[in-house]
RNA sequence: UUAGAUUGGUGGAUGAUCGCUUUUUAUUUUUUAUUAAAUAGAGAGAGGAAAGUCCGAACACCACGCUGUUUCCAGCAUUAAUGGAGAAAAUAGUUGCUAACGGCAAUCCUUGCAGGGGUGACUUUGCAAGAGGACAAGUGCAACAGAAAAUAUUCCUUUCCGCUUUGGCGGGAUAAGGGUGAAAUUCUAAGAUAAUUAGCUUAGACGCUCUGUUUCAAAAAAACAGAGAAGGGGUAAACUCUAUUCGGUGCAAAACCAAAUUAGGUAGGUUGCUAGAGCUAUUUAGUGAUAAAUAGCCAAGAUAGAUGAUCAUCUUAAACAGAAUUCGGCUUACAGCCAAUCUAACAUU
RNA sequence: GCCCUCGUAGUUCAACGGAUAGAAUAUGUGCUUGCGGAGCAUAGGAUCCAGGUUCGAUUCCUGGCGAGGGUA
């Protein structure tokens, strides 16, 4: 889980970043961000409940992104306020490919410090 | 011993690395202020159902002059004040427990199953289930079949009289038997009748209502006795009647502080928010639910929402599954393990 | 979090508590046509699940499951 300062407080930054057009697609995710004025960079993940009906479920989905945005923190850049969205395929994977996904979801975006391409 | 059913309990552990929320201690920096921040250490961190949101309460606010009972009509006017009527909704054997309940306990009754007794109707014991007031106040409903399904009344059989072309026809009597259906008019005796006989008359039994006595922890039921009324099929998860209960909104309630921007009280913040109808143990009272006393204990409190991720081992990704104001219930989901009871099979004595 | 509504053929809808659950459309087969469409005939296909009340339940009651909507 992160720490209350790298997650996202405000109705008003949740509307920021749907206003902004700013959108990347994987197979199973989709992610939106926009820039705000502060010194780091602010996550939060939205698992819908179409997802699963039971909380168990989308809780574990949660903290697993949760944790893999904790190892790359050090590698993003600042600034930024992010939401990610799940799709219904990203239950059947395991923790090795969701790191995959999001490290390429955040590369496609150009929210990395050493991007590779 | 094995298998199954029911009830109760339990509801993964250990280690490594990296984290989150919260409480607290130390050090450093900072502030008008023990204010705020950083670092390090220590403690605590989802459930038996946290779920469904099906009931009940606490608590808060809103409306209401007061009493009765927070509906209405009258009543009362602060040393005050009781009569009548009743919409919608909910509940329903009886007694008790509880803050309260549609919950729980005990018990009665009914129904079902099993065993014993009996030719049999039935009776008795045990277990299980039951939304279990009233159809003997009124209204409605009952397909098909059947003569007839409720102000109705002979299809067949039986029997008497008349007629007869001996095939039957007409008019009575008859509820003993048959047949239909889920269901067919409570039972008995006497009279009326040529005779037998549901309807008519009289008397009684069963049942109903009321009263008394016995039994019982208590009440109901039951048994016995007395009185009364009426004429008695089913259905109220049909209308309805009887008795009882009942203001509305839900912690995103609500209170306080308070930018931009004077006000309003918006953004935002703090409180509400976890010491409680609390938990554990013992004793006492009670058939029991439960209550009382004594002793000990403090056990998540997040806020777009902490309680985790990865790896290894054990015995297997452990089953169902994630607090959101708080409690008491109900309902639904649930792997493995442990205990008790019951059932069946096998083995031994 | 709180509140409300609805579940019937593949689809859109019917059905006083009375039993063969109906209609349109879609689907299959046949007829028609040189072939196809249209048309005609015919067949199959459903009460979300589990209990209860009742002689009898799509209908009444209870509990689940699923779908949709409102509100702050």
């Amino acid at each position: 889980m992160l720490a209350k300062e790298f997650r996202i407080k405000f109705k008003k930054d949740f509307d920021n970043i749907l206003k902004s057009r700013n959108k990347f697609f994987s197979n199973n995710f989709s992610l939106r961000f926009s820039q705000n004025n502060q010194d780091v960079s602010k996550f939060s993940i939205v698992v819908s409940a179409k997802i699963s009906k039971k909380a168990v479920i989308r809780n574990q989905l949660r903290r697993r992104i949760f944790e893999i945005l904790r190892l790359e923190m050090s590698n993003i850049k600042p600034g930024y306020s992010v939401m990610i969205f799940p799709k219904l395929g990203a239950l059947l994977l395991d923790y090795q490919t969701l790191e995959q996904e999001i490290f390429y979801l955040l590369n496609k975006s150009r929210l990395l410090k050493n991007e590779t391409r």
